[in-house]
DNA sequence: CGAGTCAATACGCATG
DNA sequence: CATGCGTATTGACTCG
């Protein structure tokens, strides 16, 4: 990471979601009372035990009062599956959208859907990883402009120390900065600076 | 289609 | 161990 203090991000930001899956059948949530939306039924399985089991009750629970989601839960293979397909392509065309939906067991509505939650969800997480790799470099550059800063009173300390009695003080616009080691030197032609930049070169190359 | 949001579910942890 | 709570995940929806 520290070698590539270039905006360009030369940051490998590549994600893989781990798509925490859909786990443990087991407790279903106590409130699932509401149910509704036909969306929901996955065809294929009746035997996976992963997948949340679909009850096909149109009534909604109040009889007649609004209808609420009743989550489906894509099943490990299900979810391998459309990850398998995302990493070859981002977007579907219609005609993959059928195919992939008839091999899931899904609607393409729903195969729609979750490829679409799955680019935002991607671009999120970039956007964290940027953000994360932003922060970081903003702390790096503090810090070197904290020891640049630094360097520029030992600098200038130094020459009011050595020019007090030669009236050679070289002007504030006669520093510069090497570009190898990013150090401040005093790019005056005078003995001294040759001097210091000479010592300041020689710690570049070390 | 993306962005924003809702809501169901899963999971971890503290508490009794 | 059961329960409640906070939080994360993720399928689905709405809107522009």
């Amino acid at each position: 990471m520290e070698n590539c203090h270039t905006p360009s991000f030369c940051l490998d930001l590549t994600i893989g979601f781990s798509s925490s899956s859909p786990l443990s059948s087991g407790e279903s949530g106590g409130g699932s009372t509401m149910r509704e939306l036909d969306i929901n039924l996955v065809p294929s399985s009746g035997t996976e035990e992963e997948c949340m089991e679909v009850e096909e009750e149109d009534e909604s629970p109040n009889g007649g009062g609004p209808a609420r989601r009743k989550k489906l839960r894509l099943t490990k293979e299900q979810s391998h599956l459309l990850e398998e397909s995302f990493g070859q392509n981002h977007t579907l065309n219609p005609r993959e959208k059928e195919t992939l939906a008839e091999i899931l067991g899904l609607k393409p509505r729903q195969v729609e859907v979750w490829f679409q939650n799955r680019r935002a969800r991607s671009k999120l997480k970039q956007t964290e990883m940027e953000c994360e790799y932003l922060k970081r470099w903003f702390g790096s550059l503090s810090e070197q402009n904290r020891k640049l800063h630094k360097e520029v009173e030992e600098l200038r300390a130094i020459n009011v120390g050595s020019y007090r009695h030669s009236h050679l003080l070289p002007p504030a616009s006669a520093l510069s900065m090497c570009p190898r080691c990013e150090r401040v030197t005093a790019a005056s032609n005078t003995k001294m600076s040759h001097l210091r930049q000479r010592q300041l070169s020689a710690a570049c190359y070390n």
